[in-house]
DNA sequence: TTGAAAGCGCTACCAG
DNA sequence: CTGGTAGCGCTTTCAA
């Protein structure tokens, strides 16, 4: 069904490597038209199509990229998959996403794989519960940027948002809007990402004189089920929150039905600012007021750190690209 | 810095033919535990893994699954596309997943790249701008599984859900509820899905004698704006619909803006149905009634389809599979 | 300007 | 039970 190289040089009476050289369009190409043409007729009539296979075995060079995140299903990871799936396209590259569902086992595994697979680099937002893997791949120089998530002791390229700045500046406004006691629905603790909005959120806390309490500090996961249950809990202390900051899209939602739920009303008996972004928020039943991450620029910088990378035959040295988050206020917050 | 059969065979004082089938775990192993040890160990001490490449080259064989579908970012892709890949994964597989953006020349371009590539099967929601591509994998009896939509001219396995029927029973339902002008907020109109919902609307409309006006059918996209725009457009009307029939995720929230924002109430002066159903629906500004498609259900008999067609030697039956959607009320409803 | 041959890493077949 | 060899389809070096 499929034909070959050798179907090509054979239909044409040509040797197959004056095929091959021929249909790549080798630079300085060493062809006379005539056989340029034998060439290219045979070709379309066969319906030539080169095996990528063969050819990555040969040239030890896949144009795959991998790209691991916690869940595709997840409209942040979502949107920056396709950002950096079309930069890929646009330059012959095909991307291989692996979902982990926050279980380092999963992204290990994946690793192994796509390295077997033989990509020419690798993009991902890691588990964190183990660096073992990722120290590996740093250590054999291999094409490596993580973005969303860091590594204090890894040196690796990687493409964060200011999450600190963008969490203590939230604080600080609902401070500013009145509230005493701001509480932080947490995502998965062992992220770099939630940390570091959690170290914001403390900082300003202290800074700004507010209620500082381990009681107002819940949660720690990523799933609407998280955000609904450690608020619950919030809601159940004898001084409730009277805003709160939320770490994660679907958390975020979650935590507002839990506020619903309990009959309360937002704004007016609590203030909801998210970490969160995507198309629904303005539609929530109170439009919330979210912290937007510039997809596109992450998914941009990302692929084109990675790209560096590939295509650079001596050592580059390591990028950290931070990105700026911007605070959408909406009704949620008074 | 990656090792090869050949450096584990060195290691061990085996040949690699002897290594391969070691590692393999070859069905009947004629092989001295001697031997295996010696392999093993040399296997782990050099940390081996097998090159998939190299394998699939030789095999035929590559344990890739190619995923085609318009937009991961949609919710609905993005679910049975996690699906599918949880079923790869078990068995081994990996799927490669294809964005289309609705362009026939994306999903064309796609094709021949995921082909080039030595998939083992594809599954595919297709533009349907052109049959051509995917009649030719059809007559060459390619593993191929279509799902949420179909082609009325090509016989190829699909898995479908239950549309028309679904789009009648929701315009009855609000016909009962007292609506006598309902619209139709479409998808994109080629698309078989599309279609058979509509059909479902139409049907409704002439056997409940609603109103039947060419004005109160709108709309021939999936995006928000596509939503929003024909919404405005049905408000204008010397007399607006009392109810709306929407097509598609992110449509529905488009149509629920522009009503929103013409200052009319949901659904005080116009209900909502939606075709479509992802975890945000139900905390919208008016929590959205929802034709639910069961998405592990599709992933699952998409997959199951697939895997028999690749597994099975001889030429299987074309499978046509129908899920039955359900219903979900809410506020949108009167 | 073109052909021949080697080899990427692996599996499978045939000897011994 | 183990080794040798051919070959998957391609690119690349060396000859002619």
């Amino acid at each position: 069904m499929k034909s070959t190289l050798k179907d090509v040089a054979k239909k044409a009476n040509l040797h197959s490597s004056t095929v091959s050289r021929v249909l790549r369009g080798e630079k300085k190409l060493r062809v006379s038209d005539e056989t340029r043409k034998r060439v290219f007729d045979a070709a379309e009539e066969l319906h030539y199509s080169p095996n990528q296979t063969a050819r990555t075995l040969r040239m030890q060079k896949s144009f795959l990229i991998g790209l691991i995140v916690p869940d595709i299903a997840n409209p942040f990871f979502a949107r920056v998959a396709r950002s950096i799936e079309i930069q890929g396209f646009e330059r012959g590259y095909t991307v291989i996403v692996c979902n982990t569902d926050e279980k380092q086992e999963k992204e290990d595994k994946f690793i192994d794989t796509l390295l077997s697979r033989g990509i020419d680099g690798l993009i991902i937002a890691p588990v964190q519960d183990s660096t073992e893997q990722i120290q590996k791949l740093v250590e054999r120089k291999f094409p490596l940027v993580l973005f969303d998530r860091d590594f204090d002791d890894i040196k690796t390229n990687s493409v964060l948002t200011n999450n600190f700045e963008a969490s203590y500046d939230a604080v600080k406004l609902l401070a500013e809007k009145g509230s005493k006691r701001v509480a932080f629905v947490s995502g998965r603790r062992k992220i770099y990402t939630t940390q570091q909005r959690l170290e914001g959120y403390k900082k300003a806390v202290k800074d700004l004189n507010l209620e500082n309490s381990e009681s107002l500090i819940v949660g720690d996961g990523f799933s609407f089920e998280s955000g609904f249950e450690s608020t619950k809990q919030l809601l159940k202390l004898p001084e409730p929150p009277t805003a709160i900051l939320v770490t994660g899209n679907l958390v975020s939602v979650g935590a507002m039905k839990a506020v619903l739920e309990a009959g309360l009303s937002i704004p007016k008996d609590i203030s909801i600012i998210a970490f969160s972004d995507n198309i629904f928020s303005q539609y929530l039943v109170t439009p919330l007021s979210s912290i937007i991450h510039p997809i596109d620029e992450i998914g941009l910088e990302t692929f084109k750190i990675l790209i560096n990378q590939i295509d650079s035959k001596e050592e580059l040295p390591i990028v950290k690209k931070m990105i700026t988050s911007s605070l959408e206020l909406r009704d949620s917050v008074q």
